[in-house]
DNA sequence: GTGGATTTCTACAACGATTGACCTCCGCTG
DNA sequence: CAGCGGAGGTCAATCGTTGTAGAAATCCAC
C-alpha cells in the first residue's frame, strides 16, 4: 500500500541508496539519474516515512506550540502566524493546548512529545520561568510573552511596559484623570502592564487610585465585563479604561453599551493586542498592536536555528508594535 | 540523552519486551514485575518513542484537522474543541492550515504527513467531493461541513437547509418584508444555505428579489461589510439580513454602525456559527448556534471508529443546533 | 514427584530510512 | 598507460519499539 523507498529504486532501476542521495541533495549525481529518480518519485506518489526519518535522523522537522488556548483570537491568530511561517521553512507545527493548567504544561516540557518534536514554542501561562530550568528536556525552547527568560532560554515579545506605558500615556493625552486598569491579575503579563501603566501615571502627575485597578479571574471578555461594572459601580466611576487585552477590552465596551454610556465621550477605552474583532467592534477599539507577523517568523527562526545546533548566547528579541487609534478613544 | 526502553529494563533487571508489555497492558504480568518496571519508568522519567513506536505498528496515534484557516473564530472554536476531544482519548491533533488552497487541500490528502497520521479530519473549501474519490490515501476521512460525502465518506455536518430557513423564517416572523442574505457565492456552504433561505421566503410567500442576494469574495468581516454597503446602496434596501456566517455579520453590523442605521429597529441581522465575538458585539448578534461540542466529539469518535477498521456504511451525523436570539433582531 | 498445562518472561527479527565503509566502473589528463 | 576523481552500487548497521515464537518457571492433580 504505502510506497517505500525501495519500490521507488526499483521503478527508476537506480540503488535505494541513490533515491535517497537525491531526496537529501547528496552533492555528487547526474542530472539523468535525478531526473528518473524524480520522475519515478513523482510516478509513484512517495512520501517519505516520517517515522522512520526521525527514528533515524533523530530530526523530524516537527515543532510544538504550547499555547493556553486556541480558541482565544489572539493565540488563534498568533497560531496561523506560526503555522505559516515554519510551512515557508518546511517546518510542521503541532499545538497544544495547556488551557493554562500547569500539569499539561509540565507534560510538554517533559514528554516534549516522545522525541518525535525538535523543539518547542511556549507561551506558558501557569509556569514560572524558575520551574522552566529544572524541566529541561535537552530540547530547544522559545519562550513567549512576558516571563522573563533570565537569559536561560530565547525569548520572543514586546515590551509590555513601553507598550503600556505609551497606551496610558495616550489616554492621559486626551485630557483624562481618572484611567482604571483591567487585568492586572496574578500573571506576569498583568504585573508587567501594570508597570507600564503606573509609570504613565506617575509621569502626568495623576494620582494612583488602587480602586481603579481591577484584576479580574481571568483574561476574556466576560472577565472583561463584569470588571466594568465593578468600575462603574464605584463612588467615582473612571472617564478612561487601559485593558491589558482586547477581549478584556470588548467584554467592558459591552458593559458600557449596555449601561448606555458613550464611548469615547463618557469612557475611553483602549486595548492590547489588535484581534480582528477589535477592528469591527463598534465603536472600533484602539489598542497596542504588536507585529504578529514579525513575532511569528523570528520565534521559528530562533528556534531553528537553535535546533541547527548555533549554540550562541540566548537571545531576547522585541517585537515590534504600534498604538492603533480608532473610535473608542478618538471618537 | 533520552532514556530507552533498555534503560529502563536494566535498571528494573528484566527484558526489554517485558517492559514494552507493562506499557501496553499486556495480561499476563506479576503484580511484583509490574511494579518494578513502573518505579523504574518513573525513576527515569521514561517515555516512549513516538517515532518508533509509529514504524513498528503502523500506528500513531495521531490524527491531522484540515482547516482552511485557524485565525478564524469559528475554525478556532472548532479545532480548540476537536482538540480536546481527542486528548480525551489519548490522541493528538495536527492542525493544517489548507488557507483554501485547492493544491494544499490535495497535498494533505495526498501526502497524508507520510504515514504518521492515522486518519484526517477534513473541511474542504476549494476540493470538491468528487476529486476526493480519486484520492483515496487508504486512510480514513470524516469530513466536517455542507459538502455532500456520497455514501464515500463519514461527515458530520449541520442540517444548513434546515438551519438557514429557521434564521430567514425568524426574520419574517418579525414582520420584515425585505430580506437580504449574504454570502450566497460559490462555495457548497453559500449554496446550501441559500437554498434554506429562497425555501423560507416562498413558504413565507415573500418574492425574491436577486438584488438582496449578495456573494461577495469572501467570509470575512471586510467581505460582510462591502455587501452591506452595496444592499443599502439600493434603490431599495432590506429591512433585515440574513448573513451566512457571523464574521459576515459583524462586517455588516459596522458599516450599519457606519451609517448611522439601528439595529434591529431599521435592519435586523441574523448570521450563522455563534462564535464568542457575536455574543459580546453591540449589538449581540442573533445566530444560529451549532453544538460544536458535540460535532468536535463525534467527529473524533467517528473518525477513531474507522481507524480502528469498523467498516459499516458510511455514517452521516447531523449536529444539533438552536437558534439563539439575542439584540440584533429582538431589540 | 512426575506429566502436562499454564503463566511469565526472553531472544530475535522486523518496521523504513539513512549513513558509512568499501568497491566498481568510466572517462580524462599528463 | 598509470593515475585520478566522479557517479553509482553493495552491504551492514542503526534508530527504539513491538509481534512472534519459544524457553523457563510455576502450578495443579494424580
Amino acid at each position: 500500500m504505502a510506497t517505500r523507498l525501495s519500490d521507488v529504486a526499483a521503478r527508476a532501476g537506480v540503488s535505494v541508496k541513490t533515491v535517497s542521495n537525491v531526496i537529501n541533495d547528496y552533492p555528487h549525481i547526474t542530472a539523468r539519474t535525478r531526473e528518473k529518480v524524480e520522475a519515478a518519485i513523482a510516478a509513484l506518489g512517495y512520501r517519505p516515512n516520517v517515522s522512520a526519518r526521525s527514528l533515524r535522523k533523530g530530526r523530524s522537522d516537527f515543532i510544538a506550540l504550547a499555547l493556553p488556548e486556541m480558541g482565544s483570537p489572539y493565540f488563534a491568530e498568533l497560531g496561523a502566524e506560526i503555522s505559516r511561517a515554519a510551512k515557508r521553512r518546511g517546518i510542521t507545527v503541532l499545538i497544544d493546548q495547556t488551557e493554562g493548567e500547569p500539569a499539561a504544561e509540565q507534560l510538554v516540557l517533559d514528554g516534549m512529545r516522545g522525541q518525535l518534536i525538535d523543539g518547542i514554542i511556549f507561551s506558558p501561562l501557569a509556569t514560572a520561568p524558575a520551574k522552566l530550568t529544572s524541566a529541561d528536556t535537552g530540547k530547544p525552547l522559545v519562550l513567549l510573552g512576558e516571563r522573563p527568560a533570565g537569559g536561560q532560554f530565547d525569548r520572543v515579545a514586546v515590551d509590555s511596559v513601553q507598550a503600556s506605558y505609551d497606551a496610558t500615556t495616550h489616554l492621559v493625552s486626551l485630557g483624562r484623570h481618572r484611567i482604571a486598569a483591567i487585568g492586572v491579575g496574578g500573571t506576569s503579563t498583568g504585573a508587567v502592564r501594570r508597570k507600564g501603566y503606573r509609570k504613565a501615571l506617575k509621569d502626568a502627575g495623576l494620582p494612583h487610585d488602587p480602586a481603579l485597578e481591577l484584576a479580574g479571574t481571568g483574561y476574556h471578555r466576560p472577565d472583561g465585563a463584569a470588571s466594568m461594572r465593578e468600575l462603574l459601580a464605584l463612588p467615582e466611576p473612571p472617564d478612561a479604561v487601559f485593558c491589558f487585552n482586547d477581549l478584556l477590552a470588548l467584554g467592558a465596551l459591552r458593559t458600557l453599551a449596555d449601561a448606555g454610556l458613550r464611548v469615547p465621550d463618557d469612557v475611553a477605552v483602549v486595548g492590547f493586542d489588535d484581534i480582528e474583532d477589535g477592528r469591527y467592534h463598534s465603536p472600533t477599539l484602539t489598542t497596542i498592536s504588536p507585529d504578529k507577523e514579525w513575532l511569528a517568523d523570528n520565534a521559528v527562526a530562533l528556534l531553528l536555528d537553535r535546533i541547527a545546533g548555533n549554540d550562541d548566547t540566548h537571545r531576547d528579541l522585541t517585537v515590534p508594535y504600534t498604538l492603533e487609534i480608532r473610535e473608542s478613544t478618538a471618537g
